[in-house]
DNA sequence: GGCATGATTGACCGGTCGGTCAATCTATTT
DNA sequence: AAATAGATTGACCGACCGGTCAATCATGCC
């Protein structure tokens, strides 16, 4: 830190490693540390919990610096929001994009979401914090949403789906299902059998498995 | 504030209405103000947003006040913690008490949380902020939990359950439908049809009914 | 009427917060 | 080589944070 200024320039510029290639000052990669240092101060103690001299400390810059590139407190937590919310719009696009509608569309997509869920806690934490901290502005408008409404609306009219139950809700529930277990699996005890014999993956496992059986019979057509 | 030291003790003493009943100090409806106070910023802003000032302000108090009542910031926020989640303990025995053990009562359940939650929306955030303010240590030993799945083992023993699902899984399914909505009912958009059409309750109801009867078939034993 | 006890107040403290600023360093352009 | 623009730094600021303290007030007890 004080290097610099105490030590006479020509020790500064004593070391001539190549400095092409990685070796320079990069912007580009100061922005992107800082991105990194907040969103996992952020996502561990949320937008007021965490502090622009943490960030600064583990991100190894300047409080300064990160004002001078985000501008605000509040514009970095938009930035890492944005970021952060990132792998699920990738995976949601993977998703919508290498399935075709067929009928085992519904439950792959629970067992694909409840798995990203599973392998993404971060983004389980950033979108809890998104939800409560602000008055909570921004809606979601999410195309799984809608277009899942949609294949399940035709899944209606083709008589596959029971057609009594509001498309909207069974979506709505089905992200609530997988969501809202990550973000309280900690909370939520493991019942009288104890915590300890159970391998921690053991009740996702079954819980997805649950979920999938009931909904899959809870949504078909009534047989007669 | 100064006239108090500044004006003679017989001017103070002059209103001599009835100080009987409820005109005294009364530290015990100081500390349940003090209390309400902390509850709405509380659950408003968080443990970490809202100010000890401002819930001072709020009170009518000084924060000195609080601190001789409460000793520290972390207190108040356990004594507010105790008191809001009272309203859902509350409900929880009544139901269990008020019920027997037959087949409408996984449903009624159902019904019974979801109006409950709706009824309670500071209850809902505040079970957010216990959940991911601290590191979230303590658990949720649920009376609620670790009953329902006695009586859901009990009804697939009876042959009204269908046996191949996990009990505990069910149970906590089933919270996670009627709190997750809650939850995020302002960031979930309203769909293609808008936000305006509905009177904000009409989605709640067809959320709920398309919950209970996704549930109601898909527990239902294998017919054949 | 004194007297102890607790409720209540306002002034104050060290620390941290988000944010600003002038200066220095680096890198590119001319 | 000079100049220009941007990256980066450390020192600094006022505001607010949670918390403390001595003093005043109200009250019940002897």
């Amino acid at each position: 830190m004080t290097d610099r200024s105490i030590m006479p320039s020509s020790v500064a510029a004593l070391p001539e490693v190549p400095l092409a290639a990685t070796r320079k000052l990069d912007p580009e990669a100061t922005r992107a540390a800082i991105v990194a240092a907040a969103t996992e101060l952020f996502v561990e103690h949320g937008p007021n919990g965490a502090s622009m001299s943490d960030i600064a400390k583990k991100a190894g810059v300047t409080k300064s610096l990160i004002h001078h590139h985000f501008g605000s407190k509040d514009e970095l937590w938009a930035a890492v929001k944005l970021a952060g919310i990132q792998p699920y719009l990738d995976w949601q696009r993977e998703l919508l994009e290498s399935r075709g509608p067929d009928e085992t569309l519904l439950t792959d997509s629970v067992i694909w979401y409840f798995k990203f869920l599973q392998a993404n806690p971060a983004v389980v934490r950033l979108m809890v914090w998104m939800a409560i901290e602000p008055p909570a502005v921004g809606e979601r408008d999410d195309d799984l949403i809608t277009l899942g409404v949609a294949r399940l609306e035709q899944g209606q009219r083709e008589g596959l789906i029971r057609a009594d139950v509001d498309p909207r809700s069974v979506i709505v529930g089905f992200l609530s299902l997988c969501e809202h277990f990550f973000q309280y699996r900690h909370v939520m005890g493991c019942g009288r059998n104890g915590c300890e014999d159970q391998p921690a993956d053991a009740a996702a496992d079954a819980y997805l498995d649950a979920i999938v059986k009931v909904m899959a019979r809870g949504l078909r057509p009534e047989e007669e």
